[in-house]
DNA sequence: TTTTTACTATAGTATTACTATTATTTATAG
DNA sequence: CTATAAATAATAGTAATACTATAGTAAAAA
């Protein structure tokens, strides 16, 4: 049996529901491997019209400008890291295993359930490292939050901030800490393939070592934490 | 007696050394004030040469691009950190004691001073929270790196990660701890004002609860290592 | 079968990110 | 003090970007 995904995403990030037909899907697969291949900044809706084999204005007619396409699909990415941590830490009961699951879902290390065609997550997750902040870190960043545009990434952070309080009860930084770890997978994985000496791993193959880094992190905020 | 600070940047980042002519420093010191204003998305030479009364080709003369003069600031920035970080700590003997003094640097709550006429640093500090990571979040980063341009982040890290091995020695992810530190710091800044649900400082006016919730982190990592 | 909707084809505009050319001013060297 | 070089201003121009507009065709829904 085949786990088929449908992600419902928040009709304000697309003028015509890209999951709908098939050109839509064309759109947000070759958008995956031109982001990835050229960098947002050279990334236009111009070249990917030649792509996909249509037109500028087609483009035009799924999504207001690159910038929306570019938080739809992180977005997509937030939504389904979300549903691959149910799925992952379903059944398990223990707090501290939750958390660790999630670290090794953030570094991805996890294999994926869901099969999508016209998604490529690794893609997804390299474009989510290097332009993925792009997203929310623009002068139009509060009208977009009123929107919405962000809920999925912050469902997933409320998330594991649950998780922090369930392994402690009382922290009182659960939902900075979940932002920290979600942010600094990703940095620290930027990092140690392109400026290298801001981390310790530089060189390393694996993502093992950032993996205890982020357990070592993260485990010692928790249990440095007494109830008073 | 007043600290004049004159820092010395990389030739590469600039065609003509802004510091040396007035026109130069009308040039940064509006750079600053429009990225502020406008993002660095929205920034323009041709703006910026309206503003200083200049035209767009001299400013070229200066700047090979806008992406050069915002990897110009941010590692002024980060220079100027680095100087301060020197400045505070001296004659400091206490390691934990440096350590809380780069946090509330990392946060901006410690005073300035050296006088600059042509920077604002208040606005300065703000561009590199909602911008800085721009600077290397480029497909260009490599060949950026390998000119040298991010050196000054880096050497600041590298002096935060010895002061992390000087209170704890052996510690394995003093570079990693460090840049996560000092991302951290930014980005939380960020969420607090603008996407206040990926933190726990939401509506607080000042920063005291984050210094406190970055302390809480950097030193339950550093306590929780113990030497084999 | 009609109407709507989606898409194609084509054209056009304002702005951006530059480059080039010449003239004028300012600084420096002899 | 003049000759020369360097810096800047004024102006123009280009290719690409980020759109908008319109008319026509194909396919789906009423």
């Amino acid at each position: 049996m085949e786990l088929q995904l449908q992600i419902k995403m928040n009709p304000k990030l697309y003028g015509r529901d890209p999951e709908i037909s098939e050109l839509g899907q064309n759109i947000i697969r070759h958008s995956i491997t031109m982001i990835h291949e050229l960098g947002f900044e050279d990334f236009t809706f111009k070249k990917l019209a030649n792509q996909v084999g249509t037109t500028e204005a087609t483009i035009y007619r799924y999504f207001d400008n690159k910038h929306r396409l570019l938080t739809y699909i992180t977005t997509w990415f937030w939504t389904w890291m979300e549903y691959q941590l149910i799925f992952h830490t379903n059944n398990v009961s223990l707090p501290k295993q939750k958390i660790s699951i999630v670290i090794n879902l953030l570094t991805f290390r996890e294999k994926d359930q869901f099969l999508l065609e016209h998604i490529n997550k690794d893609l997804l997750h390299n474009i989510v490292i290097s332009e993925g902040d792009k997203s929310y870190l623009t002068k139009h960043v509060t009208e977009d939050n009123k929107n919405m545009l962000f809920k999925p990434y912050k469902d997933l952070c409320h998330r594991i901030a649950q998780m922090f309080l369930e392994y402690k009860p009382g922290y009182p930084y659960p939902h900075s800490l979940a932002s920290t770890l979600i942010e600094t997978a990703h940095h620290q994985l930027f990092f140690k393939d392109n400026l290298p000496k801001l981390t310790d791993f530089g060189g390393m193959k694996n993502s093992d070592m950032l993996v205890k880094y982020l357990d070592h992190l993260v485990f010692s905020a928790l249990d440095a934490f007494k109830k008073k």
